[in-house]
DNA sequence: ATACGAGTTAAAGTTCAGTTCAAGTCAAGC
DNA sequence: GCTTGACTTGAACTGAACTTTAACTCGTAT
């Protein structure tokens, strides 16, 4: 009842390629193999999803990796993991903060006057960019 | 009263380089030069902080330069900039969501019991990822 | 007049997250 | 036994957003 990587990947709507890099870097567990074929439990799909979730938050491939490598039992790990979570969700709220003033600015300048943006006063963030 | 282009830098907190590099790829309008020097009004400033805003909130650089390019009098860019603007509202808040549901993970797991996140039954979000 | 610090350029290099390519393997169907 | 289609590999390539490098030009201070 495995899955080809083909089928993972038309269920999980990526690419064989990005799921054979998710392997490479450590994002997926090699799979069983059939005849140096991967063959996937469709449980891995549950997994894609977190991955795809975590990516698209602007977690890097690195990061999501540490998030996804479980709770170990050994504290050194698992202070990681706690101290990596800790700075996403800061990072997060500052993302969420700043999209939600860029959506601002995109709904008020619908209605705007004026003929270039930061010529209204009322859009000048205070900067708080995430460090280069 | 002009200021450097190491005197914006340093104000805007970002590196020359890219300030080079905005003004190459038409984010920033070329400033007027003294003995080929840029000279730059402090306005820009205000726009460096959209434009970063905007790149943060991910935005491409070609869809910031559409964005700032101003709210033309002729029909088309401006239609074509009240297009943009749709589609990246759309954008912002699929990507608010996504933002929601990481964080919502993040806080949980801090409780979970589960020795891997995909074993929580509760964080199978429904497919909802922006197309690659 | 020469050394300096800050500026200039074009071109090449870097990182990230994959994709594409070339050459090959495998099981199934004709 | 040969084609077909889905898979395999490593290596090279891509695009985005910058950075770095190398060689050069200024204005100012010594």
């Amino acid at each position: 009842m495995g899955l080809l990587i083909g089928e993972v990947a038309r269920r999980a709507g990526l690419s064989t390629s990005a799921l054979r890099y998710y392997e490479k870097v450590g994002l997926l567990p090699p799979p069983t193999r059939v005849s140096k074929r991967r063959i996937y439990d469709s449980k891995v799909i549950g997994r894609i999803r977190i991955i795809l979730l975590a990516l698209d938050a602007g977690f890097t491939v690195k990061e999501t990796r540490t998030f996804l490598s479980g709770y170990p039992l050994s504290t050194t790990p698992a202070e990681r993991w706690r101290a990596l979570a800790a700075k996403k969700l800061a990072e997060l709220d500052a993302q969420m903060t700043r999209l939600a003033q860029m959506k601002s600015i995109l709904n008020d300048s619908f209605q705007c006057r004026c003929m270039r943006i930061e010529d209204c006063e009322k859009y000048m963030p205070p900067s708080n960019r995430t460090a280069q």
